[in-house]
DNA sequence: CCTTGACCTCAAGCCAGCTTCAAGTTGCAG
DNA sequence: CTGCAACTTGAAGCTGGCTTGAGGTCAAGG
């Protein structure tokens, strides 16, 4: 069993974030000694999990929703696929992007405005704009 | 010369953006007709520009900096380059994220927890996240 | 037993990048 | 000349993911 400064060391997580984690319903601490937060010592997997899940691009509503009501994650595979594909597209832009700035930053052109390449992906940047205002942005 | 309905119907930036942005000195408009704003044809090119540069991860006020006072783009080939490569930074992490998400959703371990690959994913996202805390978030 | 400082709560604040609102002004068609 | 839709302004609100602050409680060490 685990207090919170005690979580907060081996996990790195501030006190705030886990009292606002367990507002949300993220994690749920196993008891009070006192006032006092206890947490099991799972919650450290669990705060592991939680940040993958960030670093995935998942929301912590999405996240709250993969843990069963004990703490244990379960996971939808058909879940970490999507995003997966979404991750992938967002790796597709960016890719195209780093190597239209890349072109931009050796292109000799006097102004980047009289590069064909940069306009190119100047308008493909504001056509992507269009859509994500129509179909309510993705990420990224 | 433009009003602010055709600017927004040929470049798909709401008129509240329009406005927004030139609050913030991004974009000049370069007269009135009574109260309204009249915007010369080259703020079609100077919005494209700035949708590139969101798409890319420049903040507006680094946007801002982009521009001369006539409104001209003087982008510092140095600053594209610098943004290629922390757009290649962050396409190598989430292809780290996304294969092994993709490993985990057909991981046959019967919980993501017990999958070794699912938790070195665990482990690196949270220490990204001790490192982000340090060092003031990067973007992703 | 008393102090102390680590914890607690609840509310408010912060960031970027907008959007929305209320109230006022105006260009222009009829 | 009138009416009204389209524009204007400034301020406030929103989203997500926290952090910060004021003020309160309490377990443990001396």
């Amino acid at each position: 069993m685990l207090d919170i400064t005690e979580v907060v060391r081996r996990s790195g997580v501030p006190a705030s974030t886990l009292r606002y984690y367990e507002e949300k319903g993220l994690i749920l601490s196993t008891g009070r000694r006192g006032l006092k937060r206890i947490f099991a010592p799972g919650i450290l997997d669990q705060l592991a999990l939680i940040a993958l899940g960030r670093a995935a691009g998942f929301t912590l509503d999405e996240i709250g929703e993969m843990f069963d009501a004990g703490g244990e994650p379960s996971i939808d595979r058909d879940a970490l696929s999507a995003k997966a594909d979404e991750l992938d597209d967002t790796i597709r832009k960016l890719s195209a992007m780093r190597d239209g700035l890349r072109h931009a930053a050796k292109c000799p052109a006097p102004s980047h405005l009289e590069c064909g390449q940069f306009r190119r992906l100047m308008n493909i940047a504001s056509a992507r704009m269009r859509v994500e205002k129509k179909r309510g942005a993705q990420e990224i």
